[in-house]
DNA sequence: GTATTATATGAACAGATACTCATATAGTTG
DNA sequence: CAACTATATGAGTATCTGTTCATATAATAC
């Protein structure tokens, strides 16, 4: 029962030693993946712009993407699982808004990045 | 030769027209997704981490990553890519380092985020 | 030249992702 | 209650992604 080997080449062991002593564990690394994922998307930065400057509605939403209300509604339940929007309800009508602030200062380094 | 009409119910046109008009153009929006799609997987973190401390050769990175030297060169081509590194030959080695600043910058920001 | 070392690259493949479609649910209106 | 509206959700699917494997390339040593 030996632990299986790791075959690959060190040439510079303190180096490897180093980058593994101030890594990340492994469940803040996945859900730090996770978090810049939500930003992987070119319809999710948009509904998180939209959002970020007003509340909207999923009809809204999916007429400004033009994509189908139903896709909106996919994005819409990954963005409320990660918590970065929240909606509240008037009648048959879901209004979402951003929740959380970090995303819009987030996407605007990226884009500062993007323009510099 | 109609062009396909959009079905999608608007219930606030004003907002819609307020998202468009504030949307980023598209392939902006594109770009700013590419962008964040490299910090969406663990193994670039990982390597954009470890690069922002210390020059390191691909089969460091592959100890420390504990992945095959393949799957680190396909990341780091992906990187080089981008333009996040660089790297500098010596002899048969190629020693990669982290030539964008925001880099390390950016998933600070993302790793605040999760902590705060 | 050949052999070796370190890395790069293309193909293939398993798993993830973002959409569409059909259906379900929650609230409203009559 | 039934009919309707707005949204949610599960299944199915085409595309994308990250890896492995086999092979290619670049520099060194002989």
């Amino acid at each position: 029962m030996k632990e299986d080997r790791c075959e690959t080449r060190i040439i510079h062991i303190e180096r490897v030693k180093a980058a593994k002593k101030s890594a990340l564990a492994e469940d803040e690394l996945d859900m730090l993946a996770l978090f810049f994922k939500t930003f992987a998307d070119p319809s999710r930065i948009r509904i998180l712009m939209a959002l970020a400057q007003q509340e909207m509605c999923v009809c809204d939403i999916a007429a400004f993407l033009e994509i189908s209300e139903s896709a909106v509604s996919h994005q819409l339940r990954y963005l409320r699982n990660i918590g970065f929007v929240k909606n509240r309800r008037e009648g048959t009508v879901l209004y979402y808004r951003l929740v959380d602030n970090d995303v819009a200062e987030i996407i605007q380094k990226g884009l500062d990045h993007l323009r510099e």
